[in-house]
RNA sequence: UGGGGCGUAGCCAAGCGGUAAGGCAGCGGAUUUUGAUUCCGCCAUUCCCAGGUUCGAAUCCUGGCGCCCCAG
């Protein structure tokens, strides 16, 4: 927060969690004025009782009262429809498109830092703070984007379609703790009644971790039975759906121990949504060596096709970075060629590159 | 109705007289602001059925029943 005046008015995305409920209290405690901004997002009742998830409709109770507690403006704003557009209903598309998309990248890139970052610069703030754990690196040519001083909690992953211009405006103050205890230490010692609250986890706005059945409402057309077909062409039974699977899935595919078959593990290898196949086989048929990727977002520099860079990339979140190089390709499109073959590479989940630890830029897997 | 083989958990399968391996699937948990992966734990008082031998049987014997293969 070096580069924003003291006593400016900052805005605060708070989802009632303990991140950002203890990052609205850091910067009253450093000065600030601070106004904090929870969105509804999805229809509460839908997701009550569903303690620990990021935007639910108790939590909205709790951002309210943390607000309260540390004496700061708060508004609450109504985003149902937008997120529905934006987040909620890609989502089920992908799945029906026989993809395994990231709504927490949607949601990032449309509702917080687009629109809730334009209520903010409307407030007056001078920034946007939240609670994500990435941090934001001002270099020689303008502010960067990397990984979290804690590997293991770090959410960069989420975040590579953040663009410049919005990073410029974003802040992370817990992009640098050490880890998620210091986080929980602060939010006690600043009186923060849910320090110790339960992380967050499994998609916001799915009760239960049940997506498929979130998916089969707005996409029924969608919830088509199929085979589950080998790799090696046999056909080993019938699936209720192909929005149920993921590339790289072993377990729920319920096809183990087939007529004498061999007893290895199968994992889901392919998708078909045209035939709405479930290909399966052994493990080595996960191997991927390279990918293409679409809808780029860029923040190192030229993207001249041709151009190639080396770096790391992450396939999905919890992921030690893997060395792999990148091209890029037509507008938008680039080209990822792992070092090492990587193993359920699945589309419509990012691939986000990094150098060293910081982002470089990202795209969604595409299929084929 | 001659000959041969086999019947162990949902599936595959070890065991060959000493008190039921393992794998797959499934279930539970840990991890995880996506979906997954991974890891940990659980999962046959019982071996097709009925008798018998034995201190002791899934393992040996007898008789059933059921499959499979070859030959008619």
């Amino acid at each position: 927060m070096a580069d924003v005046a003291p006593g400016s008015r900052v805005a605060v995305a708070m989802s009632g969690g303990v991140d950002s409920s203890t990052v609205a209290a850091l910067l009253v405690e450093a000065g600030f004025d601070v106004v904090g901004i929870t969105l509804q997002l999805y229809d509460s009742g839908a997701a009550t009782g569903k303690p620990g998830t990021c935007c639910a409709g108790s939590d909205i109770q709790d951002a309210r009262s943390v607000a309260r507690h540390l004496g700061i403006p708060h508004y609450v704003l109504d985003f149902e429809s937008r997120f529905k557009a934006d987040v909620i209903e890609p989502f089920a598309a992908a799945y029906a498109r026989g993809e395994t998309p990231i709504p927490c990248v949607s949601c990032n890139r449309t509702v917080k830092f687009r629109d809730l970052l334009t209520i903010a610069r409307d407030l007056g703030a001078a920034a946007l703070a939240t609670g994500h754990y990435a941090r934001r690196v001002v270099g020689a040519i303008g502010p960067e984007l990397h990984a979290a001083a804690d590997a293991s909690r770090d959410q960069s992953y989420f975040l590579f379609a953040t663009r410049a211009d919005e990073l410029a405006y974003l802040r992370f103050p817990l992009g640098s703790a050490a880890n998620k205890a210091e986080t929980r230490a602060h939010a006690a010692r600043l009186g923060i009644a849910i320090a110790d609250k339960p992380d967050s986890q499994d998609i916001c706005f799915v009760p239960n971790g049940d997506y498929a059945n979130v998916v089969a409402k707005l996409r029924p057309d969608a919830v088509e039975p199929g085979d589950i077909v080998h790799v090696d062409g046999r056909v080993l039974g019938r699936h209720d759906g192909i929005i149920h699977f993921t590339v790289g899935q072993r377990r729920g595919v319920g096809v183990g121990g087939i007529d004498g078959a061999s007893s290895e593990r199968l994992y889901v290898v392919r998708l078909e949504p045209e035939s709405r196949r479930v290909i399966v086989g052994p493990r080595e048929a996960l191997a991927t060596a390279t990918a293409r990727i679409v809808g780029l977002s860029w923040l190192g520099g030229a993207t001249t096709p041709g151009r190639r860079v080396a770096g790391e990339v992450k396939i999905r979140s919890a992921q030690a970075p893997v060395a792999a190089e990148l091209t890029f390709g037509p507008a938008g499109e680039a080209q990822i060629a792992f070092a090492a073959p990587e193993f359920g590479v699945a589309p419509g989940q990012a691939c986000v590159i990094y150098d060293g630890g910081r982002v470089l830029g990202g795209g969604f897997i595409a299929r084929n």
